[in-house]
DNA sequence: AACAAGACCTGCATGC
DNA sequence: TGCATGCAGGTCTTGT
């Protein structure tokens, strides 16, 4: 999926384009998405005014006058982008979106794994997707304290680790493989075992990487694009991922990739101990 | 409690 | 050309 730098591209981009605007009519084209609508979804949507926008872990959080909060996250090939009322639909807009001022929220997944929820704005953070997720990576919450609690004594590789959203939230398969280069750490390590001076070289190496990649307008390899249909071009800037047997960046040995949990995981063998 | 594996889907690249 | 296989940015659910 779109891993947190997509999702902050998508949600920033999104800003013109909803930020105090009325959501005119709600289309739903599809049975369900990766979970069944919430009930009276359209409804509880339609003709509301969206008075916030934010961004929690891989979630989209877009704000409504109602009280409730639309909860979107595009699972592995999800889109959100903008339309015109007049463009033909494609096949796998699953629901659409009209604002007051003639434009169109498109929500496009090939393989549905993505989803749309609604949380109550006030308990948003007891909403039972998001109760659990952990500290935000580019914000103080995400402490050198915190990390060293919730890997001590953990037995699964910390590339694992840092994909688990409930220890820290918003990394996904790309910006695992590339902030453990950064910080020199092998992925096969288990989390359990590093050391504080590692732990401590991997926080900035988390935040570095996802920032460079938010500038970058995200990752564009397959399906994500931004709200605006243009694409992110941080996939030219990878160190390790999908670049198996090619050079390392500092040492021109030849990148690794192995597979870990049934992931790929990219690393350069010499420059990660 | 912790961890591994299965499940959910479509589309695309690859190899026979 | 057609078909089978494997792989893809995620994560909830089930099983050990």
């Amino acid at each position: 999926m779109p891993e947190l730098p997509e999702v902050e591209t998508t949600m920033r981009g999104l800003l013109p384009l909803l930020l105090n605007r009325q959501l005119a009519k709600v289309t739903v084209r599809a049975e369900k998405l990766r979970f069944p609508f919430p009930p009276r979804f359209a409804q509880r949507l339609t003709g509301a005014t969206v008075t916030s926008l934010n961004r929690r872990a891989k979630y989209i959080l877009i704000g409504l006058d109602s009280g409730e909060t639309l909860l979107v996250h595009l699972g592995m090939s999800g889109r959100l982008v903008k339309a015109h009322s007049g463009d033909p639909l494609n096949k796998h807009d699953h629901v659409v979106i009209d604002t007051d001022k003639g434009d169109q929220l498109r929500f496009h997944d090939p393989r549905r794994f993505g989803l749309m929820d609604i949380a109550i704005t006030n308990d948003y953070h007891n909403h039972k997707l998001l109760a659990a997720i952990g500290p935000e990576p580019l914000s103080d919450d995400l402490t050198l304290d915190h990390l060293a609690k919730v890997f001590a004594g953990k037995k699964v590789p910390v590339k694992v680790a840092l994909l688990d959203q409930r220890l820290i939230a918003g990394l996904g398969n790309i910006y695992v493989s590339e902030a453990l280069y950064y910080a020199r750490i092998d992925p096969v390590r288990l989390a359990g075992s590093l050391t504080k001076a590692e732990l401590k070289r991997l926080i900035p190496a988390i935040q570095q990487v996802l920032n460079a990649s938010i500038n970058a307008g995200g990752t564009s390899m397959r399906d994500y694009v931004q709200a605006t249909g243009e694409m992110g071009h941080f996939q030219n800037q990878f160190a390790v991922y999908d670049r198996a047997n090619a050079p390392c960046l500092k040492c021109r040995t030849g990148v690794q990739r192995l597979v870990q949990a049934g992931r790929a995981t990219f690393f350069c063998p010499k420059c990660q101990k």
